[in-house]
DNA sequence: TATGGCTGCCTTTTT
DNA sequence: GGCAGCCATA
């Protein structure tokens, strides 16, 4: 991503300094600066959108190496996404060379499992473990929920993984939860056993999921302080990006890392554990606690959901005492129009210490507003609009298009394949999520990690063996019986009391297992080639006779399934590319810790569909902010959650803020949401924005106006009167829209007025249009039917009116009638 | 044991 | 409109 401040400064300040790290200062401005430069214990950097902090990071870290004041291993920085992980140690390289080699930047998740991976032996668990995706903890609660037949007091999969997770995202294990639940709620009680349970399996199994990895690094460093003084000694600075969204676990992990060590330790003889306290910290520099930087921004808090406590950004002073707060207001990156938008929009939480963004860019274009009558009509204008910046000379790169659930994008893609508009779609249905590429990892994992009986469960019918249920049972009762793991069970098929058949199929499966152990993990004392993993994986997929299934198969889909295989295997062979020395557990991990936001290979002419949270961190000159509808954005669930509503803001308001020169904001007045055509309504949030900053090309007045008062949703008339019809107007699409939003208005007020349905929906669904009909319009008069397309409660009829000109109408909604 | 058809639920957002 | 899980049947 471009460096947001360009350094123009010609006549610097200080000129002639001498400091080593004077050109990193280069064209920063005085809060900037004193981010990069000041040094203390502990630093706030309160990061507006676009204020430029990922520069003052990278100076800041760069300025910390090239004064000497730090050695590349001393610094651990973290970062929300690889992604942003992999900019990070770029952007400093060019700042400072291979210098940069050794630091550890990377996510919490990566981090922790760098040092879970050494110290794993310390309590109960092997180097080899692997990670449970959210998919496989989903798969092994399941098991537990059915087992413990919990369904019959309302505990559903989902909501016990919800709650395991928030429980271990605040530090809690079964043990502890148990001590102060209720216990003579027998669904309490079964939570707690399924909790517990769930535990020992994962243990069991030798791996950790997602929560686990921070949760237990933490516990980690709290049971074995002399371990834990090693990082302590080691990482003397410590960064924390996006800290607004760290959970109290990632709180915790930070505390430990910043105490001082506790100088028990061995190698530390002379301390004698009592100098800790009288120690001058300049003597013995080991013995004071690192240094801590937080960038954040609380109003870009958007995972509260998953456990983010936005306090941890609030109370830093308290929890740091003395630390130094540094404020960026200036944005370099979008127009004023944008910002005074954003400003607008944030305004309306409550809680939260105000901050002005701006900048001296101008103010720009307009913001443009557009309302489609389907979310298809919307996806057209997105498309269309996408045209038209692109012969003005815009980047397809340098335009992205945000909505609010995955689910949208299917309406954009549809489009824009039709438009032959190059796109590219983060996260979504993702690879790792197919079912043959976690088919063909648990294979992997088998081999890695034997211990995993879900990965053996998982290959053991795939491709079809005849193995069902009855033989998996008697294989897991022949390792309980003879207190071996499930994989060695299947080392042992003519002893399982099994067919022929069967024993054959087993044994088969146990060779091809032994096989492509033995090509990636070779014995001890030998090294595996880099081409291993790739080999393995070919030796797995093949003889398993996995790929074969799919080949003869005549599902149409299994084509493409192959096709997804070979891209895996063109994966690991990528691997090997990047890491001569990675093994397969450093594949394994680096699979598991991938995210949506990490596809690397971004740029190459294509515009970007993400959801608004995949969204955050990220600018493009260009930005279609789509669905900004009542029940979507903010979404119908958020309504019922504590501090949800405001969430949904901060998120729009994060959309919002990603646009450098030009922000579109659009809705459909009709949504298929599972098959049903539903209406909805404008949000609440546009009224926020001044409608002056609109230019509305279609507004939903425009679209809904059937000359009566009724679908006017966004002028409708608030209880007590107020301010009603026209009057404020200024656009040039009459009055229809938004009035200018109004100070202290009761938020009880604000739903009432946005949520309010149009009295009656009509449903035309079973009225024949064919191409030639006439039909008459309440609002557009007459015209002629020149064609109908899509199918049932999508049929669109294209009419072309006598007065009004050519307009697409959703025929089950549409105020017609044929003539 | 495999398959196919049916039903019901679903959709927030993600490391 | 899609997927997962359940059940009935071969």
């Amino acid at each position: 991503m471009p460096d947001p401040i360009t350094p123009v400064v010609v006549g610097s300040s200080t000129p002639g300094t001498g400091r080593p790290d004077e050109d990193l200062l280069a064209g920063l401005n005085a809060p900037q600066r004193e981010a990069v430069t000041y040094r203390g214990a502990a630093l706030l950097i309160v990061a507006g959108a676009g204020s430029g902090k990922t520069s003052v990071l990278t100076r800041r870290i760069a300025s910390l190496l090239r004064t000497r004041e730090a050695w590349p291993s001393q610094i651990l920085a973290i970062t929300f996404t690889n992604k942003a992980a992999g900019e990070m140690r770029e952007r400093v390289q060019q700042l400072v060379g291979d210098t940069a080699q050794g630091m550890w930047i990377s996510t919490f998740h990566s981090a922790c499992v760098r040092i879970l991976r050494r110290e794993a032996e310390q309590f109960g668990f092997t180097k080899s473990f692997t990670i449970y995706d959210s998919g496989d903890s989903r798969a092994l609660i399941k098991r537990l929920v059915k087992e413990h037949e919990a369904d019959a007091f309302g505990l559903t999969p989902a909501s016990v993984q919800s709650r395991i997770s928030k429980l271990k995202n605040e530090l809690a294990d079964a043990e502890s939860y148990g001590r102060s639940a209720n216990m003579s709620d027998p669904a309490e009680r079964l939570f707690v056993e399924i909790f517990g349970d769930y535990q020992r399996a994962l243990q069991k199994a030798n791996a950790f999921d997602f929560d686990d990895l921070i949760a237990q690094t933490v516990y980690l460093f709290r049971a074995f302080p002399h371990v834990a003084d090693v990082y302590r000694r080691r990482f003397r600075h410590i960064l924390v990006d996006e800290y607004q969204d760290t959970n109290h676990a990632q709180y915790a992990l930070i505390h430990e890392l910043t105490r001082p060590p506790s100088g028990a330790a061995a190698d530390r003889f002379e301390s004698g554990g009592m100098m800790i306290f009288d120690a001058p910290p300049a003597a013995s520099p080991e013995l004071s606690g690192a240094s801590l930087t937080v960038v954040g921004d609380s109003d870009q808090s958007i995972y509260a959901f998953r456990g983010a406590d936005i306090r941890n950004i609030s109370e830093f002073e308290r929890d740091y005492p003395g630390a130094k707060v540094v404020l960026l207001e200036q944005n370099y990156r979008s127009t004023q129009t944008i910002l005074s938008a954003a400003n607008a929009v944030i305004g309306n939480n409550f809680d939260r210490k105000d901050k002005k963004l701006w900048t001296d860019v101008g103010a720009g274009e307009k913001i443009v507003g557009f309302t489609g009558y389907s979310q298809h009509d919307e996806a057209q204008f997105v498309a269309d609009e996408v045209e038209t910046l692109r012969k003005a000379g815009v980047d397809y790169a340098g335009m992205a298009v945000f909505y609010r659930t995955n689910s949208q994008s299917r309406a954009l893609e549809e489009i824009f394949i039709r438009s032959a508009v190059p796109y590219k779609i983060m996260g979504g249905t993702k690879f790792y999520d197919r079912a043959e590429i976690k088919d063909a990892l648990a294979y992997l994992v088998a081999v890695a990690n034997p211990a995993d009986e879900l990965a053996v469960r998982r290959i053991l019918n795939k491709p079809r063996r005849g193995i069902g249920d009855v033989t998996e049972t008697a294989i897991a009762r022949f390792a309980a019986e003879e207190g071996i793991s499930f994989r060695d069970a299947l080392a042992n098929a003519s002893a399982l009391g099994v067919g022929p058949k069967i024993q054959k199929a087993i044994a088969h499966l146990d060779a091809v297992l032994v096989e492509a152990t033995a090509i990636m993990l070779p014995a001890s004392g030998e090294v595996a080639p880099p081409t291993a993993v790739t080999d393995g994986l070919n030796v797995l997929l093949g003889k398993s006779g996995y790929l074969d299934a799919l080949r003869i198969s005549k599902d149409p889909q299994d084509e493409a399934r192959v096709e997804n295989l070979d891209e895996l295997v063109a994966v690991t062979r990528e691997f090997a590319r990047n890491n001569p020395d990675g093994t397969l557990l450093d594949f394994l991990t680096e699979v598991a810790l991938v995210s949506d936001a990490d596809d690397l290979d971004d740029a190459t002419g294509s515009v970007s569909l993400m959801t608004l949270h995949t969204a955050k961190g990220l600018e493009y000159d260009a930005v279609f902010l789509t669905g900004v509808e009542e029940d979507l954005l903010p979404h119908r669930i958020s309504a019922g959650e504590p501090g949800g509503p405001q969430e949904e803001r901060r998120l729009f308001y994060v959309g919002i803020t990603r646009a450098r020169k030009r922000l579109h904001l659009s809705l459909a007045m009709t949504r298929a949401q599972f098959g049903e055509v539903t209406v909805a309504m404008p949000s609440r949030f546009l009224q926020e924005i001044p409608h002056d900053l609109i230019d509305w090309r279609q507004s939903p007045g425009d679209v809904n106006s059937r000359g009566g008062m009724q679908s006017r949703a966004l002028n409708a008339r608030r209880p007590g009167g107020g301010f009603g019809g026209s009057g404020s107007g200024g656009n040039r699409y009459g009055d229809e829209l938004v009035p200018l939003p109004q100070r202290d208005r009761p938020a009880s007020d604000i739903s009432k007025f946005a949520n309010r349905i149009p009295a009656k929906v009509r449903d035309n669904s079973d009225l024949e249009l064919a191409a030639g009909d006439r039909i008459r319009h309440e609002d557009f008069g007459e015209g002629r039917v020149d064609m109908v397309t899509g199918e049932g409660a999508k049929r669109i009829a294209h009419v072309r009116f006598d007065s009004a000109g050519p307009k697409k109408l959703l025929i089950k909604i549409a105020p017609i009638s044929k003539l």
